[in-house]
DNA sequence: GATGAATGAGGTTTCATTCAT
DNA sequence: AATGAATGAAACCTCATTCAT
């Protein structure tokens, strides 16, 4: 766990390796992965093609490590949010807000996020989709632990397994995610998941 | 609204044209949009590539036009469930038990639609993913309707606006869905949703 | 071995891949495998890029293609050069100059052609100097049965096995075809190598 | 041609020097010019790329040096081999042999040098087939001056001159070689060119 | 002097679309 | 009206060579 002594040289790469991430980023997101060209990443990101092909293997490789790169981003925000908080309650309210907040600051790599995620990817022989699915698995174990918690502690009631209760919630959200996403003054948020998520609650907290 | 009398000429042709969206459905599907080529739809399909073109502009028009295809077909069997039963409480369960069908008999077409409506999709220059939407929208609206009915009709209490209760229901079925999708055996489809809506309604339910 | 009926069309598909292979011949046999791009190919045979590839998978088999069509050319002129004469002797002597006229009329595929079968061909990945080389063995058999025909019937003695006697004929006429093409002037052809056959065809007759 | 004194770092850039011919040997007699990168070079004998620059103007002058370089190495044996016996006929058994030894135990270099001889080669633009034959054919002429010496000593006939009968021997010894090679049990060597050898030194040898 | 990261021209191949038949 | 051969732009990727460190 001690820093490992980074060469400048090593500092450089990381640092150029961002760059391109960043690019991929931005055009992978607003045009999806077979619309934009190795040479267009080149471009925005400043670097020769033939950098880019120093760095990852090929295009694919490419697409994968962006969309993992902002997948730990997520996750990374996701739980600082859920631990930074308590009790169980609290925790889940900073959830939902910083869901709120990573949607609104990176929509279009969630639209993206969301068809690796819930849609089929055809963009990739070899399993992004899985890779993407099982991080998501992953950290709904996560929130699924807090829902386990707050019922040993008995603030919540057990109406439901606790893994049941994180994807029920989470999708609660998805949904007024994207229903704001599209007409943000008809469907506020997260004001209106709220009224939903008080009766989930109301079954859930004890008395 | 009265049958136009098709001549035999006329039915020849939407005959054909129902035979290449076919084609085009299980290539699509299975594939995704990039991976599959006008030539492997004529193939598949048995008409040569400039017939295609024939019935439709380009390659991206025959897309649009066999998931709007698709999207008729679900709504109608969806619509039917709802309209078949009675009172609004069948209604509800008979469109779970449909949509549960449909999923099963379409798993390929519905990882594709899924990629349309709640992801980006890239596939398409012109917002094919907004006509999607714009169609999903309406018919939640329907099921809306029933839980706006069952409220009137005093079965329902009135907990939330019904657009909202049934943007909740519909992603709650998705997010079991998918689940059940990856492992049928844990996740039972209708049964693991019930213990979830059961609550939903307890709230809803006039005592 | 009754002629098959021919379309039109396929009587011009098979003018039109001749036409590739012509341009093909000239270029990969004055510039060699590498040096020779699909682009090129396609100018020299005024064709469009796309339309070689209809009637070759890749660079690669659009090679063999060639190669092996002009080994089939160099082989009926050889057999015929064989067939066309009597005695044995007359045999020998008619392909003698038979390999000098194809020599002289085919110098840049020679050349590649004697890179492909002597040397390495580093080329291609499956071995198409294999099959050169089998097919060279083909030959060099008929070459052999002339030899065997002649001691059967007491014209040669058996100072060797046929097929020996075939292959050293053969690489001496390579060795004066080289010297010739090098300097024409100095090592005329066939009457040079005439020397030393004679000396062979002496030990060689009876009597 | 005394000796040069050699400073430490004139000695160091030779032996530096022969490593990099050392790996394109390997590298280049095993895949061929065209699939042998610089970056493969650089690796293999452990210098970096830039170094190689250093060395050779570019990829093309590093293969020239790198046959040259073999060339010399089997000029050297053969010209020992012939320096070693006497008399003349003991010469010529004794460079068959060495011929023997030198493919046996150069067999992927040979294959290369054989494209490079007698067929065309297409790796380079500036003609190093043309360097290697103009060598070859010295070293033919020493061969030829063994024969001439046998003429002069009155122990060969002279049936032709000395230089055809190089060629034509050189030739020959090729060719079964190259039948040893695709099947060593079935073609014996030196046993069985020696028949035919046999035959021409039997017209050789006077009386 | 040695290094090797960066470059980008140029290679092969695919495929949506057209149009003469 | 139906066909499918022909097109060629544009994609991905490699690798010889340079030059700042």
């Amino acid at each position: 766990m001690d820093q490992p002594p980074l060469t400048r040289r090593e500092r450089e790469k990381i640092r150029q390796r961002q760059e391109m991430l960043d690019a991929a980023l931005l055009l992978f997101s607003e045009k999806g992965y077979h619309n934009v060209s190795m040479q267009e990443i080149a471009e925005k990101s400043e670097f020769a093609i033939g950098t880019l092909y120093k760095f990852f293997q090929n295009k694919e490789d490419l697409y994968k490590a962006m969309v993992l790169d902002q997948c730990d981003r997520f996750d990374l925000a996701f739980t600082q949010a859920l631990d930074a908080a308590e009790p169980v309650t609290e925790k889940l309210r900073s959830y939902i807000q910083a869901k709120g907040d990573m949607f609104r600051e990176n929509l279009a790599f969630v639209r993206l996020f969301l068809a690796e995620s819930k849609g089929a990817s055809f963009n990739l022989n070899a399993g992004l989709d899985e890779e993407v699915r099982a991080r998501y698995t992953l950290f709904l174990e996560k929130v699924a632990e807090v829902f386990a918690r707050g019922i040993r502690e008995k603030i919540f009631r057990e109406i439901a397994p606790p893994f049941t209760l994180a994807v029920v919630m989470d999708n609660i959200l998805d949904a007024f995610l994207l229903l704001w996403l599209e007409k943000p003054e008809e469907h506020p948020y997260p004001e209106n998941p709220g009224t939903i998520l008080d009766i989930l609650f109301k079954g859930l907290l004890v008395s």
